[in-house]
DNA sequence: AACCGTTTTGAGTGATCGCTCAATAGGTCG
DNA sequence: CGACCTATTGAGCGATCACTCAAAACGGTT
């Protein structure tokens, strides 16, 4: 019974999650579905179940790859603080290599922002996966305060909750499409404060 | 030939507004619309062209309200940094008698991200509005450096790219139904940093 | 090579999409 | 009060939506 299956899954992930990340849930038809994975109707629905549940699928291999350059953030050695900074600067100095994708707000910002009660499982599952980005950042912050980088009675959850609303707001700048100075320009002033943390 | 229209055109707009901004562009159907503004098919068209069109309409009707409010801000008399901080810490205290319209995230970031290249005249228009809201506060702080409240070698529009991100993260944050404890904390940390300009 | 079970196919489902237009209703005139 | 004219109506247009299923194609086993 191990037939091996003649489509590429992960694949055919990858290419309906750029393409959901692109056009966002609603504007994205089957049709577009069809084109991208370069799969028939059929196909798409035995292998996804429907067009929700790709879409979550989706979003979940999505948030895995977030939580990865985060999680990363925490394994670095030297100061969690700097990382965090430094992480900015290269949010804000997207790379034109990898298909404009870095031009993209955060998917998961973008998902919340465009379902509505019909799609209550996908809002749900944006929440909850911006909840655990936070939790991931907060770690991060609470690193920093146990290595003395912050103040003791600093509160790294809301650290965090500024740092990710920085995150939101300099992704959407870089999707508005500014010059690549005033993005720069924009990360650097957000890395600067989280830097000036140390300082306080 | 000087009939009076028989429906409310100012009443009819504020429909629209409310439900595209809710819904979006995409999610809204016809039939939403009709529904909304209480008018058929056929009203709907000889009065707005289209639905396109009509959300042409809302958009600009929301971006002279938030246009104005930050023309405001330069009318107070007193510091023009401290309208800013103040105005920050009221974005993070929604008010929760307008229909919960203040926990949406702003109608042109939504607007941004919502759409496609098949409605290239909406986003170009939504740029454009944030484009003007960018100038708007620009202003501001120039009045602020004009009032020696930041340093006389400080930019403007800089400063009003890091405020727009803020207000943009911190709307946000308010869409995805954090507490009001956490929203507020969070414009307050945007508010104090504002402030601290002056001490710079 | 014949068989079997799974996977893929793609025409086609009913519903809904944005939108049109001939018919109707209702105010404003002589 | 009837003629006129514009605003409104709503059934219905072709296109597209998400989705289904009977049939064909295929790989592994005998």
């Amino acid at each position: 019974m191990t037939r091996a299956r003649p489509y590429d899954r992960e694949a055919a992930l990858d290419a309906a999650l750029h393409l959901f990340w692109r056009k966002g849930y609603h504007a994205t038809s089957l049709k577009d579905l069809e084109a991208a994975l370069r799969m028939k109707p059929g196909s798409i629905y035995a292998a996804f179940k429907s067009k929700e549940d790709l879409y979550l699928a989706t979003l979940e291999r999505y948030f895995g790859r977030q939580r990865a350059q985060i999680a990363a953030l925490r394994a670095e050695t030297g100061s969690p603080l700097s990382a965090l900074a430094e992480f900015l600067r290269g949010v804000g100095r997207p790379a034109d290599g990898d298909g404009a994708a870095a031009r993209q707000a955060c998917m998961l910002i973008k998902t919340l922002l465009d379902v509505t009660e019909d799609e209550a499982r996908i809002g749900a599952r944006a929440r909850f996966y911006l909840d655990e980005m936070q939790s991931e950042i907060t770690a991060v912050f609470a690193a920093a305060r146990a290595a003395g980088e912050v103040p003791p009675d600093a509160d790294p959850a809301r650290l965090a909750r500024r740092y990710q609303a920085d995150i939101t707001g300099l992704r959407i700048e870089a999707h508005r499409g500014g010059t690549p100075q005033t993005l720069a320009a924009l990360a650097e002033d957000m890395a600067r404060d989280v830097e000036a943390l140390r300082a306080a």
